[in-house]
DNA sequence: CTCCCTAATGGTATCGTTATCATGTCAAGT
DNA sequence: ACTTGACATGATAACGATACCATTAGGGAG
């Protein structure tokens, strides 16, 4: 492979097809005026050049990149995955290309993402979350391009939001198991600096234990998100120990839900005859296990869908009106919980 | 928001640093010659004006992107995705960031994507797969930046290779089996025509099977991939009904063996005493769940590691020597198989 | 036969940055 | 005093595409 040669520009096909460069340009964006025959000579003579177009330049005249910037806390997440999956598919007609960025749960490490990804000049900006530092706030609201928060629901959102309350999911879980008569609840979830969705999440706990007037002490802190399946089962053995009279555990995922499931079923305690297990996302394994895991269903893909639908919408019409949709998560009634 | 108003420019910054614009450019290049105490007042009017710099104009000067173009599968796909995180993280201290793309186990969406990717002008290549299209080929071999091939062993590799033989994987598994005194052992994977790391383990456990002179047409075809935990435990249901004496069966991954294992559960069939059951890619649910899953581990995020050091290496000498690295997938004996 | 309109193409300037070369300053060495 | 060289900055052109305006040819209306 030859490195050292330069790859062919427009000139070169220009010159091969006879024609200038500006109708090669043209031979090269759908829907513009050239003649089927001298597009196909065109052609041609790229493809024989092997002649790709240079979009760093051509965004650099046009003002236009055709990038949209994407924040995930992480890209091993099947939920996040779900969002950007949705997204890319429906941004795609509108050639638009996701620039993926991963937050590791932290915002300052957002803030220098942001930074970067800003540098490349997205035409719009989907981030996680709704929590940021000041200084990332500042970097969005000046970049003059539609921003969307997702997952969340700021109370002073930056732009646009698409979104739900974390807190007030698990509340509906909390609930739920109240109104079956368990009051002694614990919650699993991760240290308590990090991931702001989980936080919201421990918090939508606490709020509706002490609004049913239970105790709201049962907390397992597993480590720094995200909580994987195996810190899940680790939470569950020490809960198991600490306070063997638990008798319903609402965890911050799915994925750590079945840790706790897999420690119980080590243990031989029956789920859900000796205790109920809840977890949060909708995670396939969830939905397979042997029981199936209650969780909340907060549709990932859905977010992804309705956020690239937001974008298209805003880029065509101009308007620079903040929109917030609420997503509304269901709460599916499983085999873990009684 | 104000979106008409127009990002600010070096020049910009300039005038009011009283400096010229070069200079600036420089007060953003680190390690380049400025003085500390210019540098401070540039860095001071660039945050006051909102500046960030436009890699776009830089890219298209310097021509240096600092662009990785990364093609996987799927995005949701914990193993990828791993592989991903891995590359991302060993890019970085580089200042190389990643394009991602989804080929959706498809070559000819790969050709479409990496033709779009290549107008990025990225500095270098990796993709999963040693398979692609004719155009495909050319359009990586003229592109004139280091192509590094992954998560296989292609004949005739473009250009570098980090990956391993998934067919010889599984004829290691398969090996194990037959050393256990199974015979009837059966194969579970998605349709034959798409996902190329799938076929190829298909074609090990066909080899592995006839070289052992055992039976190799216990072959389930669970759908298009990729196979979720749900079509494993269809494909488990169909294989229990029309071959009710199997004794071992191989998934194509541990996500649908998992969902064997859910099936055999629901059905009260004991694993491993009744039957065993083998995944492949060490995904965190095999390892937690009850009982675990023998499986085969790829190590994707040593893929990732390694081709993100291979890159820098590659970068650096400006070689091109192809080079091919391989890794050793080892085979992971847990409580799901005797 | 002129006028006007549309289709097809070309010429030129420009997007915002940086490679490159040139320039100026100051301190140390001879 | 004069060279030398490191440091610090500036001026200019260029990267490869496209926005914008100009031009030509041909065809239909009047």
């Amino acid at each position: 492979m030859d490195k050292l040669r330069k790859n062919p520009t427009m000139t070169d096909v220009a010159i091969k097809a006879g024609v200038s460069p500006m109708t090669v340009s043209r031979a090269f964006k759908p829907g513009s005026l050239v003649n089927d025959q001298t597009r196909a000579r065109i052609h041609a003579a790229a493809e024989e050049l092997g002649y790709v177009l240079d979009s760093t330049a051509s965004s650099l005249r046009s003002q236009k990149t055709d990038f949209v910037a994407v924040t995930i806390p992480s890209i091993n997440n099947a939920n996040f995955a779900d969002t950007v999956g949705a997204l890319t598919e429906g941004l795609k007609p509108r050639g638009l290309q996701i620039l993926l960025g991963y937050t590791n749960y932290d915002v300052e490490e957002e803030e220098r993402l942001i930074e970067q990804l800003l540098r490349r000049r997205p035409q719009a900006l989907v981030v996680t979350g709704g929590q940021h530092t000041a200084r990332t706030r500042r970097l969005l609201e000046n970049a003059h391009v539609p921003v969307i928060e997702t997952w969340d629901l700021p109370s002073t959102p930056v732009d646009h939001v698409i979104g739900f309350s974390n807190a007030q999911a698990v509340q509906v879980m909390v609930d739920h198991f109240v109104e079956k008569r368990l009051t002694r609840i614990a919650f699993i979830g991760g240290d308590v600096d990090r991931d702001t969705r989980g936080l919201d999440r421990r918090r939508g706990f606490i709020a509706a234990m002490q609004r049913h007037g239970l105790d709201a002490t049962r907390l397992i802190a597993a480590g720094p998100p995200p909580i994987s399946m195996r810190e899940g089962a680790e939470a569950m053995v020490h809960l198991l120990e600490t306070a063997p009279d638990t008798e319903a555990v609402i965890c911050v995922s799915d994925l750590s839900a079945f840790g706790a499931l897999s420690a119980c079923q080590r243990r031989g305690i029956a789920v859900p005859d000796q205790i109920s297990i809840a977890g949060f996302g909708n995670y396939e394994v969830g939905a397979i296990c042997v029981p199936s895991i209650t969780t909340i269903d907060p549709s990932p893909s859905e977010i992804g869908r309705r956020a690239a639908e937001l974008l298209c919408r805003v880029l065509d019409s101009g308007s620079n009106l903040p929109i917030c949709e609420e997503i509304d998560p269901r709460l599916l009634l499983r085999e873990s919980s009684i």
